[in-house]
DNA sequence: TGTACATCAGTGAACGCGCGTTCACTGATGTAC
DNA sequence: TGTACATCAGTGAACGCGCGTTCACTGATGTAC
């Protein structure tokens, strides 16, 4: 490849990259094509020879962010013994590591309240991006043979994870944000336990 | 008092619902002055007589608007068997109803994202308005005697009802906004019936 | 291989628009005598 | 009671600012001969 090329390539990645880690802290709205751009150590103006519009990076940034963060969590768990997999998947979701700013963390809390008020545009996004998470979550379920309720606790864990990491975040600073992730993590266990006596 | 003064108080009373109305449907950044006023029957220009500054109106907002909806939920319930409430107020908060617009409905969907990503100044404001609702509902649990682990239960379930109204609102119109609302009554049973089985 | 021209990633200023806020003004209501 | 003036809720245009987007330009890289 030419060393044009190449550098456009560079610069593709970098302002992708960019976009990721400030769409995770701002939000959509708060995450400005100047800001982006800088970023990603070039200038507004360059942005529409890589994308067509802000929106378009955005949805490229929701597909990709969402992706990646989830299958992080998967593969960080991977190892682990099977009984004690998704423990650990909602005991690292809701850790105050990931509340704080994981650079590689997960989009969501940036970003769905948005996309339910303001941002509508990218609804069609975000729904592609949830459903292979919860297909991926139900694998760690304990198996109880009634796959419909299986999903549905893999949805609830999802809307749980989500709700706990977003009003975390949100009070941010209070003895409540600690308290709102450990909260979580308790509600899921007795769920899930539940879960495991109901089992045949 | 002068029908001057009647007026005024008239107008205030407007520009508070309506600021009520708009936030709850766009959020902080959509509910503009300008649209917020005209849905007063007013025009922009008065509003600086009635508050300092947009963001005093959005604290004031936050404060009646979490406080209405949470109060006026639990009084809904307050007629049922003690043993009942908790289910009917779950199944409530989290009915299409509710997720389609009820104007009456829970601000939290469109402002908590926001507060942490582009509108910390309201955070303290939010902070104040989460605690009474966890202490009120508390007292829809079951006594369990083990009053820390009771408290979490209740943070827990605000946050699995704030994330998955907001989530189910995020992706409306797919058949997986009303799995989401289904996944949260399901998964909230089975931590609560876990909690009784553990109870003394 | 060297030279002249073409390409194209990126620059930075400008444009148009929408927003929160300000302000001179209006006209109905209230007050003093 | 009537008259002259004061008050004040609300108007609507203007201001300043920040944003997404456009565009004429630059200069390094690539190509043709």
């Amino acid at each position: 490849m030419s060393a044009k090329a190449e550098q456009r390539q560079r610069s593709h990645k970098a302002i992708l990259q960019s976009a990721a880690d400030i769409v995770r802290q701002r939000g959509i709205a708060g995450a400005r094509v100047a800001d982006i751009m800088s970023g990603a150590g070039l200038t507004v103006g360059g942005f529409y020879a890589h994308f067509k519009s802000k929106q378009e990076l955005i949805d490229e940034t929701i597909l990709r962010t969402v992706g990646a963060s989830w299958e992080r969590l998967f593969a960080s768990v991977d190892t682990k013994p099977a009984a004690d997999r998704l423990e650990i998947f909602l005991k690292r979701y809701l850790s105050t590591t990931h509340r704080d700013g994981d650079a590689r963390g997960c989009p969501f809390p940036a970003i769905v309240g948005e996309i339910a008020t303001t941002a509508p545009e990218h609804r069609g996004t975000l729904a592609r991006t949830v459903e292979p998470l919860v297909e991926r979550l139900t694998e760690l379920l304990p198996d109880i043979h009634d796959q419909p309720r299986r999903r549905l606790v893999a949805i609830g864990l999802v809307a749980l994870m989500y709700g706990g990491l977003s009003l975390s975040r949100a009070v941010r600073g209070t003895a409540l944000s600690d308290e709102i992730l450990e909260a979580c993590r308790v509600l899921s266990g007795l769920a899930i336990r539940q879960v495991r006596d109901e089992a045949p």
